[in-house]
DNA sequence: GTGGTCTAGACCACT
DNA sequence: GTGGTCTAGACCACG
């Protein structure tokens, strides 16, 4: 299994994006070890230090933690995974609603074209 | 007066987006003149060079036209305008979508917000 | 000009810590320019990915900020460097009175030390 | 019981600090056994190994001595452990005073944040 | 076996 | 020329 990923967004970006995505999801559980950099690397197509890379920023961001020779963890903080669900989610609307008003166009416009494209 | 610009998307991208909103939103006419490359890159405070590509790149989508020796005009080509609006509304849906997929979350959660956001 | 590292620290790390200082002491100034990622590498004699990440890293702590294709420069955000100021030294500190503790000695015993080692 | 252990310090070290702290402030005296290898690991929450590597490095050190199917015991050369005593002590004092230095602060700052700290 | 650091070198996007 | 990304491969400390 090797991942597919998008060519304009940078790769470790999109390994964030898909871990934090398990972990939103519920598909990754608080205390879970991760698989090991080198097995995810493989798994995923990339190169160790590509999903390196990932593991120490996700620890940045306080969603993992490492324990020394034994591998990475989700941490068990909740309030801090609950936290990071709030803050993508409003990253997320907020980014959406910029570009919305940067293209000229209005929430209506745009809410009616959603709507209307769920029910074709 | 120079623009802001966000850090983390190309200057010209933005520019772009720009001036696509300004025709979305009739800021801009068909037929409408075009500052010149040097004016506009004052205004803007960006590179004169920067501000070449935006115009080529306006071109090239169609959305504009240089009269030799006159300068750039928006395109009188109403149909290339409305399927320009089109295309950027389908394109801004659709990356939003994808995003929240990737995120991990229902869209029905994020319709959920976005509504509460604008009656808090 | 090629600098010391100690051998028990991150090379990164003691990049980090020395334009820090540079900062702290002075000798960066809000909003100059830092030398190119490229440049500082062979300075310092150590490989441009290791330049880099430590760019990344600064900019991620919000002290400096990257112009693109122009650069990287320290922030003008003075109450950001202030910060940063306060930061390292309190940390400092913690770090120097936790050693002591954990190591068994007290706080008076060392104060005794430090000023007999200033005028011997 | 099982100690909690900094996430940034090599965990050995950490055994190694504390042990010879409790030295230090007497908690331990010259010529009493410590613990064997099994039990002090099972106590400290630790790998076996780990706690072997400990041992080990304090024997190095002409802290403890090895007596064959008896055990390990703190020695009794008393000289050794004020040696012990004055180098860890001195090695604290310069590893402060290099960091202040690195950091870009000057001594005298340090010591007036550090006397307000502990009167404020 | 685990994560972490460093190097060397290539390629890309942006200005 | 600038920063940024990615790969490949080596070496190390830790448990």
């Amino acid at each position: 299994m090797s991942f597919d990923f998008l060519p304009d967004k940078p790769i470790y970006q999109q390994l964030i994006d898909r871990i934090t995505g398990d972990l939103i999801r519920g598909a990754l559980q608080p205390g879970e070890k991760l698989p090991s950099v080198r097995e995810y690397a493989v798994e995923a197509g990339v190169n160790a230090n590509t999903m390196q890379r990932v593991y120490k920023e996700l620890e940045g961001m306080g969603i993992t933690e490492t324990k020394r020779g034994q591998g990475t963890f989700v941490t068990e903080n909740a309030e801090r995974l609950g936290q990071l669900r709030e803050e993508k989610k409003a990253q997320l609307i907020d980014d959406f609603i910029r570009n919305i008003e940067a293209l000229g166009f209005t929430e209506e416009e745009i809410a009616e074209s959603m709507t209307r494209r769920r029910q074709p």
